[in-house]
DNA sequence: GCGGTTACGTAACAGCGTTACTTCATCGAA
DNA sequence: TTCGATGAAGTAACGCTGTTACGTAACCGC
């Protein structure tokens, strides 16, 4: 075949074939040759583009971190700040399920061809918590959680709400609590166990679930 | 090269093998033409014993399953409930830590050859919770932790901490605070939020760090 | 118009899981 | 004791993977 001189810029159609082929057929149907067959070129593209898989599976992680904080930024503050925490829960967990395939690339949760993630990437995962951290200083100032570094607290949380997801899509919750009940009692334990009243974080959970947004 | 006579059962050496060369070179280099090589066979002989990779890889995830099973079932119940459940947190983390790599592909951090767990595997995860659900249950009736379904409880607990380890292996956890500190933190957390006393827990956490048994 | 750079395709290499097909050792029965 | 069956092992191949050496054609600055 002879040489093409079509798109303005094959690497954007990769990055789209890639996220295409990684959300419909999962991380085992995102192959060199597929995705060169479903831009019409050929395998080489990947390499003089991103020079390897690795690299453009990082670009794909990239972008999904860049959804992820979008997605928690659409989150606004009120003056319930632990209303805010929550809804940033069902945001981060929205967010997962709208893309599946990928969170599990992201947090390592699918091998794909030996990708790991390096000191860079990591600082941006950090940034991506930010809103988190935000919401609970908030809510500690507010006198609702004990006090305490955000941050740390952030953290535990955003590690716990990892760990729902992660098992969700793992599909190790089933038995009779499914995920959705799994995800509110774990909302509800967070919050106590940050120092939040019982009784108040039902009120603020309530306000926080009003707030969902309908789609990614 | 003429067959040999030699093993007494060639299957038990594979899964021995595998699980060397799983901890040792992760899951990328656990293949079958390896596999072979270290015991000195063909790659047929995966074929002829397991029916294939997924199925030896299955094998090793029951084995990691049980063995998970028998470092909880070693932390004994005392009268601080509580502090049993922490001591079963220790645990936890203490084997996956053991065997971070088995621990990935058991809870499908690592993709290992289109592997995916069954039904049946899952009611195995199930029952290995069950010393956790106990805990929670005489925490429950000690009036330290509040009313409500130890299941569901011990469920949040364990979602909590495989988020803690998921990340802890995967490398996410630097920044200021550490794994070490989170999951102490957590610990804590998770006891608040289940309605213990935030400083009773302090006093039940240094039980169960003393507990600690010294290795695997 | 021309030379250098870059992007691309072709073809190949090594390695992967998997699978016919063959060989050989063992065991039970006549 | 010999014979047939069973089953476990090896050999070789198929189609797939990521990756790379090499050739070629298009573009860009001069």
């Amino acid at each position: 075949m002879s040489p093409r001189r079509i798109d303005p810029t094959l690497a954007t159609a990769l990055l789209e074939a890639a996220a295409r082929l990684l959300a419909e057929e999962g991380a085992a149907g995102l192959t060199t040759r597929r995705l060169a067959a479903a831009v019409g070129a050929s395998t080489t593209a990947v390499y003089t583009h991103f020079g390897g898989m690795d690299n453009l599976v990082r670009a794909m992680v990239h972008e999904g971190f860049a959804r992820l904080h979008r997605r928690m930024s659409t989150v606004r503050a009120t003056s319930d700040a632990v209303a805010d925490v929550m809804a940033l829960g069902y945001a981060y967990r929205a967010n997962s399920l709208d893309h599946p395939q990928l969170y599990q690339v992201m947090f390592g949760s699918a091998a794909l061809g030996g990708f790991a993630l390096s000191e860079g990437d990591r600082q941006h995962g950090k940034y991506t918590l930010q809103p988190l951290v935000d919401a609970v200083a908030r809510a500690t100032e507010q006198g609702r959680f004990r006090a305490g570094d955000p941050l740390l607290v952030a953290q535990n949380m955003w590690i716990a709400l990892h760990g729902l997801v992660s098992l969700e899509l793992g599909g190790y919750l089933i038995d009779p609590y499914d995920a959705d009940v799994c995800f509110e009692a774990q909302l509800r334990s967070l919050m106590a166990g940050a120092g939040d009243d019982y009784e108040a974080t039902a009120a603020s959970l309530a306000r926080a679930r009003r707030r969902r947004s309908p789609r990614a």
